[in-house]
Formats: C-alpha cells, structure tokens, sequence
DNA sequence: TCGCACATGTAACGTGTTACATGATTCA
DNA sequence: TGAATCATGTAACACGTTACATGTGCGA
C-alpha cells in the first residue's frame, strides 16, 4: 500500500516514541515544556496525530492498566514505522529544506541519533551546509539587486536572514567535528 | 464591528499593496521570487486572502480594463486598512513572537518602512533584543538541564537555534544604528 | 502552431487551533 | 471542598496546499 508522508509533527511524536512507549500525555508534556513546543503542542492536535500514526501501522498502542482508573495508551513505533523514520532521517538536503523548511530539517538532524550512524550525520551536515551556502549565494544577490530607493527595513530584515543562515552554517561546520571517521 | 486578526499572509500582502496598488497576479509574483515566498505563494492562498481582506473593508480594489482583455483588479489598502497595519507594526514584541512566530516579527519589521517613523524602529529592536535575550537564557538553561546520556544530536540542535538568535540579537543591535535620533 | 506570460479564480482535502467534555486522584 | 494534575478525546472552524479551469496576446 502507498503510505502517505506523514506531517512534521508526526514525524516528531515518531520519533519521540523511539526513546521508550510514551503515552499521548508523557508526548504532550515534552512539547509544551521544551523547544520542540514549537511543532504544536495541545490534545487537539497530538490525539488525532497519534490515531492516524496508528491507522498506517506505523506506531502501536497498547492500554496500561497500572492501578489506574483511567487507563493510558502507551505508544511505541512498530518495525515500519522504524523503517520509515530512518529513510525520512536520511533524506538528502534540499534547497527546498533550507529556504521554506528549515525548523524541519533541523528536527530531522535533532532526530539523528537514532540512525546511530556518524556517517550519516556527516553526510546529513555536509549537505545542510552546501544547500545553505547555495541559499545565501541567492540571498545576497538579493540584496545587492535592491534598489536604492526601497524601504531600508526590508533590506535589513534580510540582512537578518543573511546573518541566521550564517550562523547556521558556522555551527554545522562546527557540527562536524562531532561525527569523524571512527567516533560514532 | 469587531474584527478578525489577519493572517501572516493578509498582512503581508496588505504590506505590500502599501508600496502601491496592485492586482492579485502582480502580488503572487513578489512572493514566487522574492524571501517572501515562505509565506506561502499560489493562486490558492492569495485570491481568496485578497477577497477576505476586501470583505473586511482594509483593502477596495476595482477594475482596470485599459487595453486587456481579462481585466486586472488592482487593489489599494484604506483607511481603515492603513489604521490596522499600522497598529499591527507598532505592536510590543512579546515572548511568544520571538519563540513561535519568529518569522511573522520579521515580516513586520520588513514592514516598518510604512510608519516612517524612526522612534517606533527603535522601539521595535529595542523589544526584540530583550526578548531574545530572555529567550536565549531559557535555552541556554534547557542546555544546562541536558542529561548527559542524552542523544549528542538533541543538544547540537538546540545550539543551532542558539546561535541563530544570538546572531539575530546582533543584527538587532547593529540595525539600531541606523535609527539614531534625528534621522528618518 | 506551440508554448509561455498574463490574469483570475474555484473545489477538495488535510491539518492545526481553539474550545469544550469527561472523570479519577491527590493535596491543601 | 476546591483546585491542580493525570489522561483522553471530540467538534467547529479557518487556513494553506494542490490541482484544476479558463482564456488572451505575443514571440519563436
């Protein structure tokens, strides 16, 4: 059967649940209190996430009834569902990654352990930084072409781009150390 | 009459038709090849953001049939479309803007070129340094926090977004510069 | 004649947001 | 007794994505 891609945020509760079962709440708690509250937080959203994981096999759930009167649903990710986050995980960088889905990739790259390969994140940082380095190139042709009479703030707001993308850059070159040939 | 809070994309496109009126195929054009093209592009999204912002009295457009065949419809903001945009720019830069919707403050101090003003740029930076700041010490602490037998990937990635604020609060405190007191 | 740029839209679909509903347990 | 925490969900709604529909004028 063709699968459908899941969302950013499904591939965060996915890969969440690769560090242990994790019930929709325990998932819930992480983003509200970390920096991964970003990709959404709130019942209304996980809850329908998760049964929709669920619908393509990908994760499995199973009731604990621990001394509890409300029992809670502990998910953890099936063999596809593995499958399936590590071919996501070791996707090429694209242009497309950098320029309109940044916090994605970066989610991908905070993901990255469970490939346990330092292969990989080499090869997953060297792509960040070429398609980074190709971005800015577009960047600061843009900005060169502005004309001289346009509002400085646009400029300046690009400048700020320029500047996050750099410093992106800087750390993924940074990164690299991490991952040499012989460490894992 | 009360009134709805625009999306990203409406204020953005409201933005832009203060540069000057313009039809809805004039506009899609700036997104496809312009950095603002992440607030989305496409037929799809931008007639019907245009019909809502019509709708709600902060743009009027009407035809213009000098010499085309298919008619463009050349949109202006008003009054009531100029008073919003204005406010929505003067707005306090809040926590949640710099953690959520980062992209959105820098859309608006892309913008701020229409309120001519250079007491509100400085007031606009002047929030956003300190809100990066606050920012950047709750991640710095999340940092901290790391359990060392955590996933090397995790942590790597929360300094990524570290270091992209810190470079943002740089640019904020150079962009200053540029609003000293007596210059427009 | 082919295809591209101009120019505007609609329809189906999926997803996140917000707000609500439910109910037990624990602690002040 | 009341509030907070645990725990799971649903319903309405709005928005963006994708894909499609339509038709002219112009240059190769």
């Amino acid at each position: 059967m063709k699968r459908k891609e899941p969302t950013p945020l499904e591939y965060a509760l996915l890969g969440l649940l690769h560090q242990g079962p994790m019930s929709g709440y325990d998932l819930r708690k992480i983003f509200v209190d970390t920096a991964l509250g970003n990709y959404s937080s709130s019942p209304g959203a996980i809850y329908p996430a998760l049964g929709r994981l669920e619908k393509q096999g990908l994760i499995a759930g199973r009731e604990d009834r621990s001394t509890r009167l409300r029992p809670k649903k502990l998910f953890r990710p099936t063999a596809a569902g593995r499958r399936v986050f590590s071919g996501w995980l070791a996707r090429e960088v694209t242009r497309e990654d950098v320029s309109r889905r940044f916090d994605t990739v970066m989610l991908r790259f905070a993901f990255h352990g469970v490939l346990a390969s330092a292969e990989a994140s080499r090869r997953f940082l060297a792509g960040l930084v070429r398609e980074i380095e190709a971005y800015l190139k577009e960047l600061t042709r843009q900005r060169e072409l502005f004309p001289p009479q346009a509002p400085v703030h646009s400029r300046l707001a690009l400048e700020a781009g320029i500047e996050q993308y750099r410093a992106c850059a800087r750390w993924a070159r940074r990164a690299r150390a991490h991952f040499q040939e012989g460490e894992s």
